[in-house]
DNA sequence: TGTATTTTATTTGTCGACAAGAAACATACA
DNA sequence: TGTATGTTTCTTGTCGACAAATAAAATACA
């Protein structure tokens, strides 16, 4: 492509280049600067960050192991596609880790992790004032991954994460055609839902978070009805 | 080690080498043939396997991001601990897997799913009958791995599989000391969860999931306590 | 004897190069 | 014209070697 990004990386250290390049091609894939489907080449990232192809290899195995990459033995390896005839097990595992991490947050959580998660809330509604879609999607899935932290359940966290990430790119798929928003009605939900946290009560906490995202799913599965009628071509 | 092993690898296909390397490490660990904290060298599994460090070190890559081994940069890599500290985590999202996996098993199976978990009900049996321990271990969670399969939901069945891996090095730890056994009233709940299944009762196939994984977890937890009182040097 | 500093050794992270596999292309043959 | 075979090209998988980072050992010094 163009080469303007070979500039800010004149010295790394040792362990840092698997780091730097897993990093940043996660964020890309995540993002949608690499659409689904689109091809990785071994060589080409390693010019790119001007390293040999052994970083940049374990870095895809790892991006493999993740599913945000798929590799065919000895062909090519291309950015993962989207399952969308599967969306509803999305939505299904989705529903499930908001209401399991929101009820163990209700029940786990320490004074310090309120601070960081009204942080968040608040970076949701300021994006949401801003009109910023993109915004959004990050700062709502970074607000319920930290309540999903307080849960400190790891399990249910790698889970939720996961689907967290998925959601990112499902979402941006849908918001770079259409300028839809998520309401202020999820900024007062994600208030009510911090309340019950910090109430410890389990059992509100637990049919808010599944409200909530029965909300987000409904929200999504109305773009992805719309988006079928309009380009049939899927 | 013993050079014992260095037999039947005179050929390998050109991309066989990793998954060989990390299907035979990955039950080694899991068999705690290589127990938590075990060193792991990668000079000498490249002598072991007649390799060169590169595919051994993609198959490690591959085991760390399971969480099977640890890697500290720069230094060594072993195989990861056991959090017994937070083992209430473990059970916590095992029990609701059992759940989810066989409540959606009831929901979305398939007539050919069947036999295939019939065919592991019957191998759990029959470790339970020869009062094989590591059998039963095995064969259980091949059972439950299989009703999950048949739930197709695969961020369950994924997060279900790491799981119920980890759940084999715990059991396996203490089966070696103390020569217990699941009882036969476990092959009897299999049968039950079977019939919930094939009946399609969601409702009674949760239950009956989640009752069983209370009496595992239950189980596991007495073997727990009673290990604690003797040896306490933990 | 105990602590600080240098030296050695071991293990990891990275590199450049080569060979195998598969796809794309070209050629021969009916 | 269409199929089959051979060739080329491109990408991946693997290798052996080297350099950096750390730990262990050895040495100097109080």
């Amino acid at each position: 492509m163009t080469d303007t990004d070979n500039n800010s990386l004149p010295e790394r250290k040792r362990g840092s280049g698997v780091k730097m390049v897993y990093d940043l091609l996660r964020d890309e894939i995540l993002d949608l600067v690499l659409p689904p489907g689109s091809p990785i080449d071994e060589v080409q990232l390693a010019e790119r960050f001007k390293l040999s192809r052994t970083p940049i290899r374990e870095a895809l195995v790892r991006l493999a192991g993740e599913g945000l990459i798929d590799t065919l033995p000895n062909r090519s390896t291309m950015v993962s596609n989207i399952d969308f005839l599967n969306l509803h097990t999305f939505f299904e595992a989705l529903v499930l880790m908001y209401r399991v991490t929101t009820r163990l947050a209700a029940q786990n959580h320490r004074p310090e992790d309120l601070p960081v998660i009204r942080g968040f809330h608040e970076d949701y509604a300021a994006a949401v004032q801003s009109r910023d879609a993109l915004a959004m999607i990050a700062t709502n899935a970074a607000f319920h991954a930290a309540i999903a932290e307080a849960g400190r359940n790891p399990y249910f966290t790698g889970l939720f994460r996961r689907l967290l990430d998925e959601g990112r790119r499902i979402l941006r798929l849908y918001y770079q055609s259409y300028e839809e928003q998520f309401p202020q009605r999820f900024v007062d939900e994600h208030a009510e839902i911090i309340a019950a946290i910090e109430a410890r009560d389990v059992e509100v906490a637990d049919r808010l978070g599944k409200a909530h995202a029965e909300q987000i799913v409904e929200q999504v599965q109305k773009l992805f009805t719309r988006a079928n009628k309009l380009d049939i071509a899927l």
